[in-house]
DNA sequence: CGGACTATATATAATAG
DNA sequence: TCTATTATATATAGTCC
């Protein structure tokens, strides 16, 4: 090759590195289109230097895709093909699972009944009949439930209203401060206690609100998937 | 290169041109180990002869995909990797819908209610009154219709018996054969005619039978996609 | 760096066995 | 068809600019 016979072996200055990978890039560069001319040959040659540039080269008419394509093909070793494949199945399934979703909650909307049959309206009608039983009794449990929860806090700030009253009072008889300044602190002070319950019945009407939006939307998602 | 300079253009002859390219190759080949090992490089060459064989070389601890791969990204031109990605989205997708949809369907056969307001159970609720009149409603038109149908086919069958009958007795008029042996024929034959709406009284058994089995399997799918 | 030069080492076309 | 040989053409390491 050049002055003195070369040692095939990772060449330690960085600098020479390159240059020797210059040259003999360009070396391969042109053996590869030889040999697709020469010889009717197709090579794609992919190189990465170790500063990490890359380089190529492929035959005219030709594709590093369709070359690697083929040598996959040719080895077996298709990691991807199937890969996809299963992807795709995959996404028929659930495809057709959605759709089958889709016509059991139509036909718990009463519709798409007509390829029913009696026995099947009959077993439906009879489930629907037990759901709705299942809804009515939840109803009933929340309602009752929530009307506690509302009754303790009545409950709770009543108590809490006492015992200032309670605290007020001690301190009027242990104090005596001028009657009417402390008559004005203390009616705010009532009118804040007792304003709380009231508060809370306010804040429970937005909330409200958009629960029935919600109940509004039941069963119309917007799903648009191709 | 050889005994006399050599032309870089096709090589006609076809045997000539295969020794020229096994040479050639074993030479690109070890240029390219060379280039692997002098200058760190990393090096994917694929090459398929004009007669199809595919041959190739691959710097050790790197994969002609990893390295085809890292061509794409360089060059830009990834035709695969928003493929794929738009594939896995569309799944995750799908899923989160059908997971939607299972869940309206628990709702709607009365379980999974406990984060639903009372509101939205009132909403349910009536929603399921109202589509549960419908399955009624489609159940007395299916079981009407049938039973006209079945009416319908049983009045056919009687005709056709009594036109059948006439039939008989008018050939009874216009010949005299042995009367025993007649009567055989005859009896069997009326069997048959009369038998028919029993036949289909009993084909109906197995249907409604599988049926039952079908609205047994509401709202149970064999799901187990991951 | 990037060429150009050159002395050698290699690759290989042609040929023979 | 292969393999081995051999005469040349090429490739390229080292060097200089």
């Amino acid at each position: 090759m050049g002055r003195g016979k070369i040692e095939i072996k990772r060449i330690e200055n960085s600098t020479n590195r390159q240059v020797t990978y210059s040259k003999r890039r360009a070396g391969i560069v042109k053996k590869a289109k030889e040999l697709t001319v020469l010889c009717d040959a197709e090579v794609s040659l992919l190189m990465v230097s170790s500063t990490g540039k890359m380089h190529e080269y492929i035959s005219p008419s030709c594709t590093h895709k369709n070359l690697y394509d083929r040598y996959q093909q040719a080895s077996g070793s298709n990691l991807w093909q199937p890969h996809y494949e299963r992807m795709q199945d995959t996404l028929q399934k659930l495809k057709e699972v959605n759709n089958k979703l889709r016509k059991e909650i139509r036909q718990r909307n009463g519709e798409d009944l007509d390829e029913l049959s009696f026995q099947q309206l009959r077993g439906l009608e009879q489930n629907m009949e037990k759901s709705v039983e299942c809804v009515r009794n939840r109803k009933f449990h929340q309602i009752s439930t929530s009307t506690d929860t509302y009754k303790k806090k009545i409950k709770n700030h009543e108590e809490t209203h006492n015992s200032l009253l309670r605290e007020f009072e001690e301190r009027d008889a242990d104090f005596s401060f001028p009657a009417l300044d402390f008559e004005g602190d203390y009616q705010s002070t009532i009118g804040f206690a007792t304003g709380n319950p009231q508060i809370f019945a306010f804040r429970l009407q937005p909330k409200l609100q958009s629960d029935l939006q919600d109940e509004e939307a039941y069963g119309s998602y917007g799903l648009s998937l191709a």
